[in-house]
DNA sequence: TAGATTGTTAATCGATTAACAATC
DNA sequence: TAGATTGTTAATCGATTAACAATC
């Protein structure tokens, strides 16, 4: 089953409906749920989830509403997520040594979250041969055998602002298809790579937009 | 001047508009730039562009373009960038800690990066007094007092989730209107609180759609 | 059966693009 | 003046919402 031509809005939604179908498996409270009951807690309008979920199945029953096992593990199929993914971590400064430990200890805690940190990179030869959270750093020479060796096709980029298109260019040359991407720069890049920007300047800088004029000090 | 009722797609666009200039303005290539030019560089049609900026004047002019740094400036000033904001960060974790040291250096190295990270709070007893970044770390009983006293207006959540939505609350009962959330949770807040998400997950899940199927290993 | 809720179609809303007169 | 590019209006496109027949 292929599913092209699905709106990217949709596909945001899924891990949405995705966390809220796991926070109700955990507490148990019931299972079943309805298009009106998930869409209040995804933040959504009930028709919009209903729409949304039928692109890909009759998940529900009418009179009834959703099995909440059921449409979790159709939407963890949907996701990719029902296998395990090697991810890579690209410039292991401050940030990216965060978001090692904290993939790695969401691996380790979470059985369901099947993103595995298999390996980090660093240009610079003291970092090298390092580990962060049990993960080794490996030199930029290395990157191309090792996604090749791993089958990796998503990683992560914590390259400073000057490093990163050419990083990415590397990674996708290797085989990578989704980066999500922490540097403030707008990558460039073939049609068939994904990429998520986690641009964090931008988000505060769009934020200082509401903020309201300066109250003096009184 | 107020300009209520932009909408959000428009906002998000400033900035990006912005980092063009900015970095027109650094290599100075030219003094001029056309809606075309720079609709190119941030991603985005050239009718879009003149369609965003002709919402808050008309910074243009015809046949010749926009000056790069009477735009540049203009937009700073709609973005509120052209003051300084403090900003807090509550939860310093391993992210946190690495937040905080990527805003402070680039509140160092940029002088146009005007916001401020005043200080950090946690909720560990061992973290309060010590500093990252030369920022110190204060106890969650004085949040209030801080926010007020130093007149915060955005601040930077790395809770873990189940704390996040409390200390949303708090933070917005102080008075904060701006957040950036790191913690994969939805924040229910008040109309009037701007919330920006940084829900790595969420994006990550999204990206493990597009993957490719499996190759089975040659 | 009666009540509830799905899946889906039609209506609405909003955002982007195309086109062009105004004008530098 | 001739050429270029803006600001803006109208046309298009896409996403969300409303409504309801189908059906559990």
């Amino acid at each position: 089953m292929r599913w092209n031509k699905i709106s990217d809005a949709v596909v945001r939604r899924l891990p949405i409906y995705l966390r809220v179908l796991d926070d109700l498996a955990k507490s148990g409270e019931s299972p079943l749920i309805s298009s009106q009951e998930l869409g209040e807690r995804a933040g959504v309008g009930s028709a919009l989830v209903r729409k949304d979920l039928a692109w890909f199945g009759e998940f529900g029953k009418q009179g009834v509403g959703y099995e909440v096992e059921y449409l979790r593990s159709e939407l963890r199929q949907i996701l990719n997520l029902d296998r395990e993914h090697n991810v890579i971590l690209v410039g292991v400064g401050s940030l990216g040594a965060a978001l090692a430990r904290y993939a790695m200890r969401r691996y380790q805690v979470d059985e369901s979250f099947r993103l595995k940190l298999a390996g980090l990179f660093d240009q610079d030869p003291d970092k090298v041969g390092r580990t962060y959270a049990g993960i080794p750093v490996y030199p930029m020479a290395e990157l191309n055998d090792f996604i090749r060796k791993h089958n990796v096709r998503m990683a992560i980029i914590t390259v400073p602002a000057d490093a990163a298109q050419e990083t990415a260019v590397q990674l996708v040359n290797s085989g990578v298809s989704a980066i999500l991407n922490f540097a403030p720069v707008k990558l460039i890049l073939p049609e068939h790579v994904q990429v998520a920007n986690a641009d964090l300047t931008l988000e505060l800088q769009r934020l200082a937009y509401y903020l309201p004029p300066e109250k003096t000090r009184e």
